[in-house]
DNA sequence: AGGAGTTGTAATATAATTTAAAAAAAATCA
DNA sequence: TGATTTTTTTTAAATTATATTACAACTCCT
């Protein structure tokens, strides 16, 4: 089967580990429930000073706060946390507080969601921030520069405006296809398997037990929007026994 | 996050002063810590009154001035300043008062900025108001209405006057519609869930168990207000899984 | 009260994504 | 080589999410 992830993520192969930090023990549990599900280990606080232990203690990839919380609040968590590590922050606010999302920004949260949430929302926005933050990592680690617009034979990819060309005509992706195919043009010539395709573009963790074919039908459709030939591809080719990779581009 | 800068201001002179009136102490700290961080003089006022007395006493080059504060309104601190004084002034409105916002323009407030706002948002329209502040060689006296125009594409956002226009084109948008407009351009490239969105623009209190597709329906018709081609919007964008944005801006 | 305009709800349509499975291609090996 | 296995590609169906429409309820003006 596919072998080990070769994109060094900060637990090797383990699951992503996402801490939650909520006094109210029936979100704790919900979240839990839900988070684990779609396969992320989870690890939970009901306070603030317990959070700041736990975070310490298991060094998560990423982290839910509450604002309002016994011992410690969000806030103090958050600039906690902020003193020694990058990781990504999401922070539960009470209803429309102005002031509060503020607050969280300011103090380097990476988002924020208000409440009454449902957990749905919450799953957006945790695979949203945490393919934002290992997206980042991509880039730097082949020292590659991500432009804004790339231009290869007569495609043209808008990175900013998530936009691309065919010939100079609009082509259409949906949110994934553009996810897809902006890991790969990033970088290109370099091979990545299913599995690291799922962590990085859908943000699940490394053994989440989704169907990896997944992926072959993104790119599948990819080709038919992208290649002049899509059953003889020549910029989203196959490596067998690995994945895919963009045409290399210089 | 990026500390200590310190980027000359406009004149290279001494520092700008700015007075930072509001009661909500998070948010007096906050743009407290981010202006003097970009180079100006930071002075600040818990209630209305002690507005008018810091402004007596520090003179300020600027005035940021809340809507609702203890003892006196920003009304009545607008009204007062203007008595004596040219003086640009900001007003912090909270979102969907249209009343509110014409008031403080009335009363000779230079620009306004509706709640909830983000600092870098406000530090762009402290900049724009000084610039236009120091440039304008003849002053109105009356400190008249300075419009707040957001162009994108070939649409025209006054803010002020709440009326959008498409190539020159007045475009006539419902109260609900503009509000919907506006969080999401005053806050372009952010994503807002629907429950974020019922919040802020239809400020129902948490019970009020309003159905979140309501939302849609309203994006819906901006859209075939707004985008050239409805079906493949531009400018008001689908987060799936999460909500709604507007095109970055900038 | 009457009419024009606005808003929320519900029903329906469209689109995006995932799953499942069959067909095609490439690799393996006796 | 040819049979077998594995892997990839493609298609279709199922699922989920979003878009549109029509209408009823409501508001605001005179």
């Amino acid at each position: 089967m596919c072998p080990n992830s070769e994109i060094p993520n900060e637990q090797g192969e383990a699951k992503q580990k996402i801490l939650i930090a909520d006094d109210e023990a029936s979100i704790r549990r919900i979240l839990e429930t839900r988070l684990s599900m779609i396969g992320y280990d989870i690890v939970t606080a009901a306070d603030g000073e317990e959070a700041v232990a736990v975070f310490n203690k298991e060094n998560p990839d990423l982290v839910v706060l509450d604002v309002m919380m016994p011992k410690m609040d969000g806030y103090g968590v958050c600039r906690e946390i902020r003193r020694t590590s990058d990781v990504p922050i999401i922070i539960l606010t009470a209803l429309g507080d102005v002031s509060e999302r503020i607050t969280g920004l300011e103090l380097g949260a990476d988002d924020y969601v208000v409440k009454p949430f449902s957990p749905k929302e919450l799953e957006a926005r945790v695979k949203s921030v945490l393919r934002r933050a290992t997206n980042r990592e991509i880039a730097p680690s082949t020292g590659k520069v991500t432009k804004n617009v790339i231009t290869t034979g007569n495609i043209k990819i808008d990175t900013a405006r998530r936009q691309v060309f065919r010939k100079n005509e609009r082509i259409r992706l949906t949110g994934m296809e553009f996810s897809l195919l902006e890991l790969l043009v990033n970088n290109s010539g370099q091979a990545y398997s299913r599995n690291e395709i799922l962590q990085y573009v859908w943000a699940y963790p490394p053994d989440h037990r989704i169907d990896t074919r997944v992926v072959d039908v993104h790119i599948s459709r990819l080709r038919s929007k992208l290649e002049t030939d899509p059953a003889n591809p020549e910029l989203i080719l196959t490596a067998r026994g690995i994945g895919y990779m963009f045409q290399r581009i210089n």
